[in-house]
DNA sequence: TTTATCTGGACAAAACTAGGACAAACTTGC
DNA sequence: GCAAGTTTGTCCTAGTTTTGTCCAGATAAA
């Protein structure tokens, strides 16, 4: 099964069947092929039995092409698109639509992944330059270029992460100003929240509630598994850092959510926190995962296998056991 | 890459079917054939079976020739003119738009005006519907109709404002819940930390730093403020919510901003805001205006009167200060 | 056996085009 | 202040293009 994650692109190993496609783009099985028929949409390889067989690739252009449709756009002209040329248009269309919310501050480090390439760590020096010199615009400039050399899950692993950990280490250890750290976590603020919407809505995806507990008041890495998880088709029901356990848990029933992630950093040892996903499970039906995350989850460590909830190791950990759960493969609990 | 549009170049080249133009604008499909049936409002190209093709440039003249008609131009008039002509009508119009509006409220010391023509009345109900039902999807898409109609400026006074101050009275009246307001405010966040990045760059904005002092946590109206005030030629150094008396200043100082700007909302008491803003003003250059609002401004008059900081009846009030001080026709304190 | 997928073609619905009709809202002239 | 004219949004018809769905007969998978 430990199929390779590529780092920079999307998987284009053919393995699934038409009917896997339909569910995950919205599209039905017809459609697909007649796609195929008349304009090459995708061209599938073919098994030994000539079943179609289709890539992440294809997956994610056909999302794409649907998204691009529902913007207005035709068929023929979005079509012969590469992938990236389809996600610029959708990023240019949806740009007419977007939104967010609350708070920011001292930071401390999350779902960081400590791997980053020496080219990773060039681009966060220059962010960090960026930030010291508060020179916003190429603060931003940055950001976007770097999500243009590779995927977004990547980017928010290999630099977004490691970027939040340095500027708040650099900060308590008084390297910067407060002041620049809050200009940063503002500014990350807006440009992850803008991310979500990107890839958008087709109406039937699993919904997922996303938020930090009672609290907890740093939103970025909940945000950043909001951004993470849509790009696999799951909808975020985002809300924001600090809310109470009975509020998760309302929001999961109204809302129809097959799971739940909460995302904790800071402060580690917030007596809150076990009173608070005590009553969070206990609230919650059973077959409803919740997922906990953060820098400080492993304080948590006992508490959350005694309750039964799921603790990835990363967020590509996160991404394959919600990949699972969507496709109807999940085994629960470990 | 996702590049930023920037106003002074508009794409000419022509792309857009009818659909998705009709879809940016909000005009409907035979409207917009009829516009150009008897005006030649925009003469799109044409594909080789007669589609029309729109231009970006053709989008934005029609865009503004529907706001134009909204502050009662006549299309006759507005139908010939180039898009800059365009662009100084629709500005000049929403200037007066604006400033009749706040004329019937002085009375009411916030950042937002309460008074609700109808119309906005019924876009309000709909967004507390979709918030209430947890749409996002429709909540969003509200939101993005809602700024088509109107000049941002005159949207944030007449929708979000009056939205913000609903959700958080229906949230304090347990005739919402809390999970309601965090996606609310969460998709607020987003919504209006995008905008920001449509306006252009150029590199010699006058600056100001836009934030809350410690212990207001809320966000939302200062980031209105610092979309607000990047349309009228400003650059927004913007800090989040809870930052410092200290931080404030030196971040002024650092960046050479003309101007500093604090929303205070909740608590209206805190009992930290006289010390942080007399701290704030004694380290900063007097010639550096402070300028004070949010709905819990009104609870410190006295406050800021004798510090000399400002504090503008409305966001109008503001908009016509900073313009003042960006053309250096700026009295000072009154 | 039952269910899923394949190919190729047929058909229907939706979207677009052009031209024109019509009524409501607004202007103008007296 | 009223009548006649103008402006403007919406709708209709009829023909074309584009797109979505369905069917039939065959093969493969469960």
């Amino acid at each position: 099964m430990a199929t390779l994650e590529t780092i920079s692109s999307v998987d284009t190993s053919p393995r699934h069947p038409i009917r896997l496609v339909a569910n995950r783009t919205g599209l039905t099985v017809d459609l697909i092929r007649a796609w195929e028929k008349r304009y090459h949409v995708v061209e599938p390889a073919r098994s030994d039995t000539k079943r179609r067989l289709y890539s992440d690739y294809d997956i994610e252009r056909l999302r794409l092409i649907r998204i691009a449709k529902q913007n207005g756009r035709r068929l023929v002209d979005v079509a012969p698109l590469t992938l990236e040329a389809l996600r610029d248009v959708v990023s240019e269309d949806s740009r007419y639509e977007v939104s967010r919310d609350v708070q920011a501050e001292i930071y401390r480090p999350s779902w960081t992944s400590p791997l980053e390439s020496s080219e990773s760590a060039d681009d966060i020096d220059a962010l960090l330059f960026s930030v010291q010199t508060m020179d916003q615009h190429r603060f931003d400039q940055l950001l976007q270029e770097g999500l243009v050399k590779q995927s977004l899950p990547a980017f928010l692993q290999t630099v977004i992460g490691p970027l939040l950990a340095e500027i708040g280490e650099s900060t308590r250890l008084g390297k910067m100003r407060i002041a620049h750290e809050h200009m940063a976590t503002a500014h990350l603020r807006t440009f992850i929240g803008a991310l979500r919407f990107r890839e958008t809505y087709t109406g039937n995806e699993p919904k997922i509630v996303i938020t930090t507990p009672t609290g907890q008041l740093h939103e970025l890495g909940a945000l950043m598994v909001a951004a993470l998880v849509s790009v696999d088709g799951w909808l975020p029901v985002y809300l924001g850092p600090n809310t109470p356990a009975d509020e998760i848990a309302a929001c999961a029933m109204q809302s129809g959510a097959r799971a739940v992630s909460l995302s904790l950093t800071y402060p580690a040892d917030d007596p809150r926190i076990p009173t608070e996903l005590t009553r969070l499970r206990s609230q919650l039906e059973s077959k409803i995962p919740v997922f906990v995350g953060g820098s400080a989850a492993s304080h948590h460590h006992e508490l959350i296998n005694r309750l039964g909830l799921l603790s990835p190791k990363s967020l590509d950990d996160l991404r394959h056991s919600l990949n699972m759960l969507r496709d109807n493969r999940f085994q629960g609990i470990a």
